[in-house]
DNA sequence: CCGTATCCGGTCTGATACTG
DNA sequence: CAGTATCAGACCGGATACGG
């Protein structure tokens, strides 16, 4: 399947579906800590300065959902579940990882930018 | 600047920064248009499918004001105005299109665990 | 042609409280 | 520990009307 050849200018292409997908606030930070490997949800909320339950649980779902997550359950007292990337998963790491070098050597232009057209005003 | 030792997991780092720019409904699909070429107004919105001139605007202006898109005014009448890539928007397009193959390849099973998921409940 | 101004509804998020 | 439920505020994006 795939590759009717898509318009990506149409609001359906894969592309803009992908990035409703990553492109809320937490997504990426999930899936980049999941890429160290297993996890409990606890770890996952110590390791991400900032989220919150609500979000954390809404965005594994949304992952676990998308196939990009796998969560398993160990019925123990108390209870322990633990989230791993998905095959599909970690191979979203690699284009991630190059936005993440994009914003690592070109965040410095752009906040400098950004300064002199405020100041422009 | 550049490099104080990021924390990825910190809601000021780049990364973040960068995504909170990109992850919006149209910057992206703006990018992959200028990487045609520089263009007027009316052209882009042509281009892509359903914005509107508010959000073009409106997303142009950011580009703009990080220095990614060049804004060049002519002065007749009626106004002629030509937006391009900058040097620094240009090498965005590379970790954009990096997403964009992960999209084309990766949509399809993503749908499919989608629908699955859903039926599951 | 290329915008700006305004209103307004839907979504995303965070804070808080509660549960198996 | 790992959630769920609820509520309220911020924000995004679309529609519309008007301006240089």
């Amino acid at each position: 399947m795939a590759d009717p050849q898509w318009d990506p200018y149409d609001r359906n292409c894969p592309t803009r579906r992908v990035l409703d997908r990553i492109g809320d606030r937490w997504t990426v930070l999930v899936v980049g800590t999941l890429d160290d490997g297993p996890m409990r949800f606890g770890e996952i909320t110590r390791r991400i300065d900032g989220i919150s339950q609500k979000m954390l649980t809404q965005t594994l779902r949304g992952l676990e959902r998308d196939g990009l997550v796998k969560r398993t359950l160990y019925p123990q007292v108390p209870p322990r579940v633990e989230y791993e990337l998905t095959e599909a998963g970690r191979t979203l790491r690699e284009p991630l990882k190059a936005l993440e070098d994009w914003a690592t050597t070109h965040i410095g232009g752009v906040l400098e930018a950004r300064e002199q057209y405020d100041q422009a005003v």
